[in-house]
DNA sequence: TCAAATTACTTTAACATTAAACTATTTAGT
DNA sequence: ACTAAATAGTTTAATGTTAAAGTAATTTGA
C-alpha cells in the first residue's frame, strides 16, 4: 500500500471542510427530525423528499443507490411508507425483476406538511443568515456534491 | 400548534441549502470510511478526531453531547476504543459520578494513520477544488456550525 | 438454444443507536 | 443532618442498517 505523499495546506483544509459539513449535518438533521410528523422518520423523509426534488417515480434500486444505503434498507424503508400508504410500489411492466415506487397524494400532503413544521426553524435561521449568502454558498456546494456524486461511480 | 407563516425564498433557500450539505456529508463520509484502518468504525474515529481538535481530555457525557448520540451509544463506543487500547478510561478524581476519558499513544497514531489513509484522496479533490474557494467556504459554514452549536442549548 | 453470469429485490444474522429504566453519587432545600 | 431532586453513567429491549446469502428474472455468448 504505497502512498505517503504528506498531507499538504490543501488536503488538510478538505478534511476541516468536510468535518464542518459533517457536524452542520448532523446538528441541523437533529433539529430537523424533532418537527417531523408522528411516525415518519428521517430516511422515510428523505425518500419522499427525493420524489419532491428529482423524479416522479423510481425503483428501489435507484433510490437505494441515490442514498447510499443497501438495497435491503430500502426495501425496508419502501415497505413502511407503503404500508402507511405514502408511496404505491407496483410490478415494472417493463421487467420482472424491478418495481416501480411512485409517491401517493397522501405521501405528497405529509412531504408539505413535514417541511410546514420546520419552516419556524428556517425562519429563524433566515433572519440570521443573509440570503445573498446562502445562494452563493449553495452555489459553491453544488459544485461539490455533483463531483462527488460523478465521482462515486468510478 | 398555531403556526402557518408561510415558507419564504430565504428560508425555502435554507431548505435546498442543509438537504446539500447533508448530501455532501453523506458521500463524503461514505468516501472517506473505506478508507479507515480495519476495525476502526466512523464513531469511533470521531472520537478520535474530537480529541485531536478540541480538548485532550473530556467525560463521557460531554463527548455525548458533542455528537448528539445518547449517554448509552457513548458508552458503548468508549468501551471499544478502550478495548483496543485507543482511549484510557478512569474514575474523576473531583467526582464520583464522572469518568476522565484520555487518548492513548497508541489511539493517537492511529488517528493519524486514518487521516494519512485518505490522503489520496484530498490530495484529488484538491487539485479539483481551489484552496482560496474551501478556505472562504470553511468560514462561512463555522459560522454556521458555531450558530447551530449555540442555539441547540435553547 | 441453453448454461452461466448478471441484475433486482428480499431475507436474515450481527451490530449500532435510541428511549427508558436502573444504580450510584452529588447538590439543594429545609 | 436529612430528604428530595438532579446528575453521570450503564443496561436492556426495540429499531434501523449492513453484509451476506437467497430467490427470481433477464442478458450474454458459445
Amino acid at each position: 500500500m504505497a502512498n505517503d505523499k504528506p498531507i499538504t495546506a490543501d488536503a488538510s483544509a478538505l478534511f476541516v471542510y468536510f468535518n464542518e459539513i459533517g457536524i452542520i449535518a448532523q446538528l441541523s438533521s437533529a433539529q430537523f427530525q424533532r418537527n417531523l410528523p408522528d411516525g415518519l422518520s428521517h430516511s422515510q423523509f428523505s425518500v419522499l423528499n427525493w420524489f419532491s426534488r428529482v423524479d416522479s417515480q423510481a425503483s428501489p434500486g435507484r433510490l437505494a443507490t441515490a442514498f447510499q444505503v443497501t438495497a435491503g434498507a430500502m426495501t425496508n424503508t419502501l415497505k413502511k411508507l407503503e404500508s402507511k400508504g405514502l408511496v404505491k410500489i407496483e410490478p415494472d411492466e417493463l421487467s420482472g425483476r424491478k418495481k416501480k415506487v411512485t409517491v401517493t397524494l397522501k405521501g405528497e400532503e405529509l412531504h408539505k406538511q413535514a417541511i410546514a413544521a420546520s419552516a419556524p426553524m428556517f425562519h429563524e435561521f433566515a433572519e440570521r443568515f443573509p440570503a445573498e449568502d446562502i445562494a452563493e454558498q449553495i452555489a459553491e456546494l453544488r459544485k461539490m456534491r455533483e463531483y462527488l456524486d460523478e465521482r462515486r461511480y468510478r
